[in-house]
DNA sequence: ATAGCCTTGAGA
DNA sequence: TCTCAAGGCTAT
């Protein structure tokens, strides 16, 4: 097996950590993990646990406890089927064509990072500014309207169209938008697997959450329309929405509504409310920034900024009364847009995102760390394979979603989250749809 | 029991 | 013929 000089992290066994030396039962393992495998499946072993079954594995660790051992070779993908129960040797097995795509993926990405591509390190930080910090001002345009005017969730073609009164000076269309359905959002979904990977397919729940998708739009308009209805109510009926409290209105119902659609998740559910919150607080603008992008990706057209409400922002427009660091976000926002527009990434791809990066295990003192960790490995194996099953010829597709995701990761908002007392009032709320 | 090295053999 | 991911062997 050849390695390359600059180890990174796809050289390292993921369930130990050490030196990879090829593929072994479904994906790239060191030896002696393999070999771990191997005996535990032949011999029917059967491990107990002397701890909390959460022990750390490790290169040097890896021997204390086979039980978490297996439990992450599992976990991680290995393949019980690939141990042959004939004990035949050599050959090839159905993994062979699954290895070869995936060599060529991890090729791809490799190329891309080193020729300066669309890679992690070398994108612009698209929201590395503090919003509240940063922006300019510029008549009514708030830096959290700003932030607002980048929230809200996919359009339906049944989108109410609302008319605001712009009083800044940015021209909203109220124009229909020429919505098409979501691609990839039904039956061709996990229909025909070629190589279904143990944790996702076999995990209905996670199907289901995928199906499911993001944060309901629908319900998510209906309240834009109830709030707007509601402050007219409180003027008398003589109240025209401004662009700026339109835009305040959709940041805040689209808050709700993404913490409404976590919190029901069942994955989500699960967890303590203490973990909820500290994985919320630490994605809530990075899960707004996605809706934003999957709606202009999905639906946008270009040079406009699509709203939930179907009505559309003139980014040239919008671009000519902003400062220059808001126009240096409208405009790498554009390029990601772009990015992921032309690699087609399509709804369900957005949604396995979305989960991504609600759970992830990085968040710091989270209680429930392991089975976070094992969510996020579902989904990232969900959308590895729903990558490869529908667009093989596409090569490089996920690893360019991955690298999206790294992207919005890095570029992590660092705006003033909501106060925990907001989001505890939220997860604890009574849950309607149950 | 582990893990590094060896042997095997279907498919490219 | 070569490749490389299976299983096997064996020193630790």
């Amino acid at each position: 097996m050849e390695f390359s000089p600059d180890v990174c992290l796809e050289d390292l066994c993921p369930v130990c950590g050490d030196q990879v030396s090829g593929y072994h039962y479904g994906l790239l393992t060191c030896e002696s993990c393999k070999g771990f495998f191997k005996r535990t499946v032949q011999n029917n072993k059967t491990y107990v646990c002397v701890e909390y079954q959460q022990c750390r594995i490790d290169k040097t660790q890896r021997k204390r406890c086979p039980f978490c051992r297996f439990q992450k070779c599992i976990q991680v993908g290995m393949r019980l089927e690939a141990v042959r129960a004939d004990r035949m040797r050599g050959g090839r097995n159905k993994f062979g064509p699954m290895y070869k795509r995936d060599r060529a993926l991890k090729q791809q990405r490799r190329s891309l990072i080193q020729g300066g591509g669309f890679t992690s390190e070398c994108a612009p930080p698209v929201l590395s500014v503090n919003p509240y910090r940063d922006w300019t001002l510029i008549g009514e345009l708030h830096p959290v309207l700003i932030l607002h005017s980048l929230t809200a969730a996919p359009i339906s073609p049944a989108a109410p169209q609302l008319h605001s009164t712009p009083s800044s000076n940015w021209t909203v269309k109220s124009e229909p938008t020429s919505s098409t359905s979501p691609p990839g959002s039904s039956s061709e979904l996990f229909s025909d697997r070629l190589y279904p990977l143990p944790l996702s397919p076999q995990n209905p729940q996670l199907e289901l959450e995928l199906l499911r998708g993001g944060p309901d739009e629908l319900q998510l308009q209906e309240r834009i329309s109830a709030r707007l209805l509601q402050e007219q109510a409180g003027w008398g009926g003589h109240w025209t929405p401004t662009t700026f409290s339109l835009m305040c209105i959709m940041a805040d119902q689209t808050l709700l509504c993404t913490v409404e659609w976590a919190r029901t998740s069942i994955s989500f559910k699960q967890l303590k409310v203490s973990d909820q919150t500290k994985l919320l607080h630490s994605c809530w603008s990075d899960l707004l920034l996605l809706d934003v992008v999957c709606r202009q990706v999905l639906f946008g057209g270009e040079g406009r900024l699509l709203l939930v409400t179907g009505e559309e922002i003139d980014l040239l427009d919008m671009a000519s009364h902003a400062g220059p660091t808001l126009c240096g976000l409208v405009h790498r926002g554009q390029e990601l847009v772009q990015k992921l527009y032309v690699l087609k990434v399509d709804h369900r791809e957005f949604t396995c995102m979305k989960f991504l990066i609600l759970f992830n295990p990085e968040v710091k003192q989270l209680e429930e760390h392991r089975f976070i960790e094992s969510v996020q490995e579902q989904v990232k194996g969900a959308l590895l394979e729903y990558t490869l099953s529908t667009s093989s010829h596409l090569l490089g597709r996920f690893s360019h979603l991955a690298l999206a995701e790294d992207y919005l990761y890095e570029t992590h908002l660092s705006g003033e989250p909501p106060s925990d007392n907001l989001l505890l009032e939220m997860l604890h709320a009574k849950d309607r749809r149950t």
